[in-house]
DNA sequence: GGCTGCCCATACAATTTGTTTGGGCAGTGA
DNA sequence: TCACTGCCCAAACAAATTGTATGGGCAGCC
């Protein structure tokens, strides 16, 4: 899989017309045919139906172009960011993913308060691989995040400890007039909306891993809403838009006062633990992290 | 530029070795190491240092290594939706700040679905930068965000539409047992804790330059938390950890039940729009845009 | 019917990439 | 100090991939 294999196929939904775009390419035509044979071959499906004297291109190809140009553009960012690295960044920085920020972390604030009176926090709120740059890079000295119970944690150097907070679990819930749809067994159609995960969010892989019904796409059948965001998959499900999974810790108000409705009966849950990654070499950070972990 | 240099490349940061990384990808360690030797030459830059019997993965690759495995991952999806692709979904991406996330977009989607019942979303949340390239990239057809009333709108080509969704404000709370320690006429002592913004985040600046008691570190005597995501301030307040601002669409449940008391009246409240910006070009962005906009 | 444009197949040339083999260095233990 | 092991590399050659040139067939147009 060459990467100017899209770069081809971009010039050639701009032309429409293979030889005109394999000029462009600076090759001939039957070279630049091969190319997007190759491509063809690699997705397992053809992209254009090559007639004697012209082409149609798939819908298929069309509907992603955008897709394929945010991807051409990506690998040149990081290309330049690899290229132009900068290695230079009584306050601990802590890197957390959106979700135990809103739903441990305002705990776990006040138990390091309560042993730490004057302790302050510079949170960096982002996905997993953005949290896990971010401690990698040095930019903060403690990482924050879920991780599926039983799964191998991230691995770091000697110089980082891992600790866990606590257990959590991701929980199907209900909300708004869907909690009306429920049948006397606790199901629901197999139709009915869900706000899924992506996939290759840290959630998603969880859910994704397991089949969890209404968690990914794969696994749904009417996805109306995909999001990594939790805070926000709460408000939708509140609103009734459809099932969201979230963690136990940031629904439990609202399934005690009946706002959502949990299926966990029925579709079970995702055991996860709250995990806290701190670089033991930052004495603040190693102080905390030893209030916070067991 | 061959993508299976990618996989080469997160396998060698996963062994630490060419060795055993060239067993793992199943070719010999010379030619592993020619692909390797080609994936910089790519890039312009060295990205381990060669030791006469081992290697050095240089920081520059050690702190992208999430961007790369995104990068595979966004490419296995690139290759999945085109496989199976499906004419008869139509899908809005919307790069999204997080607080309309949570606060405004659960009503926008319902009122999205009562005009065109089979939409659906896929919601790439992230800070406005974040978004704001996402959306220039074409990664996204539409973008969301709060404005500071008055404020000049975002600025992009002739295809791109700005519409207002409503308005909104931020609001001084505080939570917990800090409503205790509210003084007759409205007022905290001017150390109570705050959650506060960075001055860089899209609210950080609303705050900052109307020099809002509690708003940014500048304007609080004791800033016991900085982030820019606003659930997790919402969450903090809740728990007495200190004042933070919040949008009101995101607090007025708690306003109205008295988990949270808000300070307007005495603080202020900072006005803002929530802008919804479209591609023009894309139909159904366009369509959606009519229906949220005014 | 003749002409043009456009895509393809085939044979061959050129380039790229994998393997094998031998070499050098660093670290460890006796 | 010496022998051994692990690990990366250079060089030569083999294998695979990809580009070029050429001839062919079809559709559309005048």
């Amino acid at each position: 899989m060459d990467m100017q294999w899209l770069d081809d196929v971009l010039t050639l939904l701009e032309e429409g017309n293979m030889t005109r775009a394999a000029d462009r390419r600076n090759i001939t035509q039957p070279a630049f045919s091969r190319r997007i044979r190759s491509f063809e071959d690699w997705l397992g499906t053809d992209i254009i139906e090559r007639k004697t004297n012209r082409i149609d291109i798939h819908p298929a190809l069309l509907s992603n172009e955008a897709e394929i140009r945010a991807l051409v553009s990506r690998l040149r960012e990081l290309r330049t960011k690899i290229a132009h690295y900068d290695p230079n960044a009584s306050t601990i920085a802590i890197a957390a993913q959106h979700a135990p920020m809103s739903s441990t972390f305002p705990d776990m604030a006040l138990r390091a308060k309560s042993v730490f009176p004057q302790i302050r926090f510079r949170m960096r709120p982002g996905n997993l691989s953005d949290c896990v740059t971010l401690f990698l890079r040095g930019d903060t000295s403690m990482l924050l995040c879920y991780e599926a119970e039983g799964a191998v944690p991230l691995q770091f150097g000697p110089d980082v400890v891992r600790g866990r907070w606590g257990n959590d679990y991701l929980v199907p819930v209900v909300g708004g007039a869907l909690r009306y749809a429920i049948h006397d067994t606790d199901t629901l159609p197999d139709d009915t909306p869900a706000i899924v995960y992506p996939e290759d969010s840290s959630f998603g892989q969880m859910l994704h891993r397991h089949a969890r019904p209404f968690g990914t796409q794969a696994f749904s059948a009417n996805p109306v809403c995909e999001t990594a965001f939790s805070s926000g998959i709460r408000e939708l499900t509140l609103k009734g838009l459809g099932v969201g999974w979230l963690p136990f810790s940031m629904a439990y108000r609202e399934i005690e006062s009946g706002a959502l409705v949990s299926l966990a009966n029925r579709l079970g849950k995702e055991p996860m633990e709250v995990a806290v990654y701190a670089d033991s070499t930052v004495e603040a950070a190693a102080a905390v992290q030893a209030v916070w972990a067991k």
